[in-house]
DNA sequence: CGAGGTCTTGAAGACGATCAACAAACGTGG
DNA sequence: CCACGTTTGTTGATCGTCTTCAAGACCTCG
């Protein structure tokens, strides 16, 4: 799901329903007319505010957010990480209100598609409402994932929970070159993410290196020894739902 | 939203969307037919198993249940905890297999609602599709505020923005009395929670107890002072979008 | 009455936070 | 192209929260 120049916006999200189901060519087309409003992004903007009633949702064309809550005293916890493909509130259709921000961890391209345009989708397109519905779904999936993380693991099974599951949901969009993946986040978010201080983030990645199982350099991250990796951090990828059935 | 004897089950399903929007009488006699076949499970029953394929989705019409994950070692992480009305597994009408188990905290009375009515529904009633998907985006939203807590809140401030949840849940559902409810959780469940030790559990009880926010004895939670329970959870209720609003 | 679950308390220790300082990398403007 | 300020990464030392282990009190229920 390598995005290319020339790539119809529209692509993008279409790739991104057939990943778990086949589409009409009908359905299709309705998804390519959905996606309009191209915009862009720089490092550590919002793409859609915390409190914000957007009247369109956000898909992620290309780039790296997260989605985030802040706190009283500045600090503030990621709740989660969204690649090229990802709609980064698609929940705000009905929700109607953001309870978090969506800030850009890379420069970012999205496209908009209008709550009016998803509605008419649930009203004349189940088929399509359901797959959307059912990528809100895999996002509560990923919720509960890191909630067990966060509760249960530590620090170093944390973070290799984390660089497994973000392996796999970029192999599965063509991001991935071997073993490795480019994932342009500080320590410092890295540590919103995963609960943790900086510093400890920092010593967390050096435990995994000296394991022989991560190199991180440059947002560059190469896994070394994917057996052991996930062994670390208990991994089962069936909470990403990766495989294709009629829905 | 208190559950009567006489109570049809499918009662408490249209409650449960009417909190967040009007049904128009068609709707509501659709809603009546979908819950069928009541079932009773006692404590520490399942009423779903982890990676199970459910034919149908189970809502809970009275009592307490927790979806969980298991760890290796035997320990295990609540990801949420459910009330009356609560789908406990509407995600698995399209996420087909669980990713989660779903235990009895209390005894539980249970409908089923078979995923091919759901299906139908997507169908020809797009509102009501639109409610039952609306119903899963919240607990999303819980996820996330769950989340925030175990990363960056410390325990105290973590049990009492569990507390304060809770007690707007069951308000909403005419299951309080006063600033009192009902909470029939060990205190190895509310660590299970949390996600932190019994022990620990405990002595934060403790701590709420001493402040004079919370009383907790024989299963029966009393909130003595909300604005400093709230004030030390820096609880905001919104992530629980209790408002009535057009979906 | 005994057995098992739940709650409570104490003591010791681990994991991660905080504070502080410095090194390295980067972008920007002169 | 270099100088400089800022962001990011790294290290050491200390501190605190929470865990673990252990034991005893309390309670419920057969």
């Amino acid at each position: 799901m390598q995005t290319k120049a020339g790539d119809h916006p529209g692509d993008v999200l279409i790739r991104k329903l057939e990943q778990r189901d086949r589409l009409s060519e009908e359905e299709k087309s309705v998804l390519a007319r959905a996606v309009a409003r191209i915009r862009e992004f720089a490092v550590d903007e919002d793409l859609v505010r915390e409190g914000e009633r957007p009247t369109e949702s956000t898909l992620l064309i290309d780039g790296f957010a997260a989605r985030y809550k802040g706190l009283a005293d500045g600090r503030r916890q990621i709740t989660a990480i969204h690649v090229a493909g990802d709609f980064v509130d698609l929940h705000s259709f009905l929700l109607h209100r953001m309870d978090h921000g969506v800030v850009a961890l890379s420069p970012c391209r999205t496209g908009a598609v209008p709550h009016e345009t998803l509605r008419e989708i649930t009203e004349r397109y189940p088929h399509l409402a359901r797959l959307l519905w059912l990528n809100t779904l895999i996002d509560g999936a990923i919720h509960r994932e890191w909630l067990v993380a966060m509760g249960r693991r530590p620090a170093v099974s944390q973070m290799a929970h984390l660089i497994c599951e973000l392996f796999l949901r970029l192999r599965a969009i063509g991001r991935t070159e071997g073993g490795s993946f480019r994932l342009p986040l500080t320590q410092a978010e890295l540590g919103d993410t995963l609960g943790l201080s900086t510093v400890h983030v920092n010593r967390t990645l050096q435990e995994l290196r000296a394991a022989g199982l991560v190199t991180w350099r440059d947002q560059i991250v190469t896994i070394n020894d994917w057996d052991g990796l996930a062994a670390m951090a208990e991994f089962d990828p069936s909470f990403l739902y990766l495989e294709s059935e009629p829905r």
